[in-house]
DNA sequence: AACTATTTATAAGA
DNA sequence: TTCTTATAAATAGTT
């Protein structure tokens, strides 16, 4: 686009490329806003110059938001690696810098529990909910499968206790003929059928007689995690 | 480029979206290639589809470092900051109390996103449920609202256009009348005044509002454009 | 900073 | 999706 072809490749002459750098800028800066004007489209831009200037485009002047978008999608090594590797250098960089992932952390947390809403243009508030709806649904799929699985091992429980059960009846037709006590060995009969019943009511089974600190609440933060969001 | 002026604005069909989306896409990408080149730049692109496909380009292949990069530059003030304000004892261990912090979060909301559902007994599950389900109907609702007041704010101005036609419809009206009186009073008076009346009849000249010509650029630029424009 | 001859990008059509 | 083509836009080189 101009008066000759260009070839691709770095221009040696400086002030020509600081020229080209200034215009091509602007042109980059002004097409990233229209694909995501026009398209629909969520857009990140970042340009140093050679001299190391920065600048930048990002939808919504939301650049944090998207890059953490662009990591989750990336499989989230980088949010991973980068909090494992114990940054030896500048501490109060690593510091910052975590400080600001959390923030923008908070706030989407925030937002996914139905908090600060007002923050968000509709856009973002369908995207939220986009989010949402969807992770909604992988939990549910994800409690039906448990709830199965759970009903399943039951089944094979209750099966089990029958099997005993009826095992015990013959034994106790043998003991009737010696005259036992049959009132005790209803009262226990009861006793076992009363407990299979209430387990596959409450549904959660065994995992409880686990729980190492013992406060697995109903919520699923925990009161000193929710203090933190604010 | 191409047959006709683009406004910018959301394609609204979702065929078109998607094509303009294929088209101007591989432009950016090749453009930002372009510049990275030509003028030893340093470019890092993401892009994000509707549908939430990710697209992405690097200088040499290399989006991590363009990123951290990007928040070296950007956390340099903070930086600062955090140097006065955060306590200047023990930094190894406000890290850690971050990161363990973070790391709560993170985990959190990769519940809610739906991964990682593993980790979860039925009872958490539950739990997540709920606060995702009440976040999602909060969302919602505040999405109704805003989408009302739109509703409502556009109505508002439907109903300004529609007074002022009305008004100038009168306007015009009256005008013709008075002409009308004043031409068949006056016909010799008229006749010596033709230049004046000439203008007076041809009626009021700003009524025309096309201004093709006038780019008027500027006031349709965003803030950011601007900025980079100089 | 403007200008303009050209190249490039792309909207619409097939 | 891909190709074609008419046209709008970007921009290289110039002033």
């Amino acid at each position: 686009m101009g008066r000759g072809r260009v070839q691709l490749k770095r221009i040696e002459n400086k002030i020509n490329r600081q020229v080209t750098f200034s215009k091509r800028r602007s042109g980059l800066l002004k097409k990233a806003h229209e694909i995501s004007v026009l398209c629909d489209a969520e857009v990140a831009l970042i340009v140093f110059s050679t001299k190391g200037k920065l600048f930048e485009y990002s939808t919504d002047s939301c650049m944090e938001r998207i890059l953490e978008r662009y990591e989750r999608y990336c499989y989230a090594e980088r949010q991973l690696q980068a909090n494992e590797i114990e940054p030896n250098g500048n501490w109060t960089l690593e510091y910052s810098k975590l400080k600001a992932r959390m923030e923008v952390l908070q706030r989407n947390q925030k937002h996914f529990m139905g908090e600060d809403l007002a923050d968000l243009s509709l856009k973002e508030l369908q995207s939220v909910e986009q989010q949402i709806d969807s992770g909604l649904k992988l939990i549910r799929s994800r409690k039906d499968k448990l709830l199965k699985e759970q009903n399943n091992l039951l089944a094979k429980k209750v099966k089990e206790k029958e099997k005993l059960l009826s095992q015990e009846a013959q034994c106790r037709e043998q003991q009737q003929q010696l005259n036992h006590d049959w009132n005790s060995s209803n009262v226990h009969l009861m006793q076992t059928l009363t407990n299979s019943s209430y387990q596959m009511g409450g549904g959660s089974g065994e995992e409880d007689e686990d729980t190492p600190t013992g406060h697995r609440a109903n919520a699923l933060l925990p009161a000193w995690m929710l203090r933190h969001l604010h």
